[in-house]
DNA sequence: GTCAAGTTTCCTGATT
DNA sequence: TAATCAGGAAACTTGA
């Protein structure tokens, strides 16, 4: 058995990669979204094979990059099938539990991603049959119909109250600045909004926009602004479960 | 079906 | 000059 990779756009439709069963350990395309394995048997009909895949074909093992950067091949010619990764890590298309910045699973493994944001996302997961890969928020173009199926996400400031307690992601990508008055500051922010992005399967996120998100909170007193300090924030009186007896972590992965 | 909440996207302008 | 901050406006989804 050989595997080809299956990866679901944007618009619902798949792609499969011949060129992994062409050269299934060398070079294949990985895309931003969600990339599935699928079990091919060498020497049938490909057009078959794909056209008749039952959800038990899948791989239990999917992934997705955050940042894609290739080079083409094929002296530069820009032939979409034909990218290769930058990355050797990437060339190894050998599921990994501890992968890369630019790389992680898509599985049920709970290493990559909040256990209370996980829980939401697992069992969405394991609820649809075939996903989709959407762009968040405000659609531009043609309307958008997000899925019935998808449950109710957390909003932005719980998700930075489990980064900040978090030892995964506290103090590398957040930290406290003063615990005792809910003042935070971003190492890296751009990777929390990546991180955020990724969570809401939107892969166009950047700090800009993740921070225009949180300025909102101002209004209602959930995130209060502090003067004169950059990429730094402050819990104010409606934000809840941040203080805990035990800030380094309530998550002990 | 309507509405509010919570974004996401895009934008301009100010500040560091 | 780039990154960040501030906030208006519009569009969108979700849940009540």
């Amino acid at each position: 058995m050989w595997e080809a990779m299956y990866d679901v756009n944007m618009d619902g439709t798949n792609d499969f990669y011949n060129n992994m069963i062409d050269t299934p350990s060398s070079q294949y395309e990985l895309d931003c979204g969600y990339n599935y394995f699928v079990n091919y048997e060498l020497g049938k009909d490909t057009t078959a094979v794909f056209t008749n895949l039952k959800i038990e074909d899948y791989s239990e093992h999917t992934y997705e990059t955050l940042e894609t950067s290739y080079q083409p091949v094929n002296n530069g010619e820009q032939l979409q099938q034909q990218w290769q990764s930058t990355s050797d890590q990437l060339s190894q298309h050998v599921p990994v539990y501890n992968p890369p910045d630019n790389y992680y699973m898509h599985s049920n493994d709970k290493n990559y991603l909040l256990p209370t944001i996980l829980d939401v996302d697992k069992n969405y997961h394991k609820a649809t049959a075939s996903i989709v890969k959407k762009r968040a928020g405000r659609p531009r173009g043609a309307k958008v119909k997000r899925s019935k199926a998808e449950p109710k996400l957390s909003r932005i400031w719980e998700f930075i109250r489990d980064l900040l307690l978090d030892s995964q992601y506290c103090p590398t990508y957040i930290c406290w600045e003063n615990y005792e008055e809910g003042r935070f500051r971003f190492v890296q922010s751009d990777k929390v909004a990546k991180l955020w992005g990724k969570f809401k399967r939107n892969e166009r996120m950047n700090y800009e926009k993740f921070s225009r998100a949180m300025r909102y909170y101002y209004k209602t007193g959930v995130l209060l602004p502090v003067q004169g300090k950059r990429l730094v924030y402050k819990f104010g009186p409606k934000a809840t479960g941040w203080h805990t007896n035990n800030p380094n972590f309530k998550y002990d992965f």
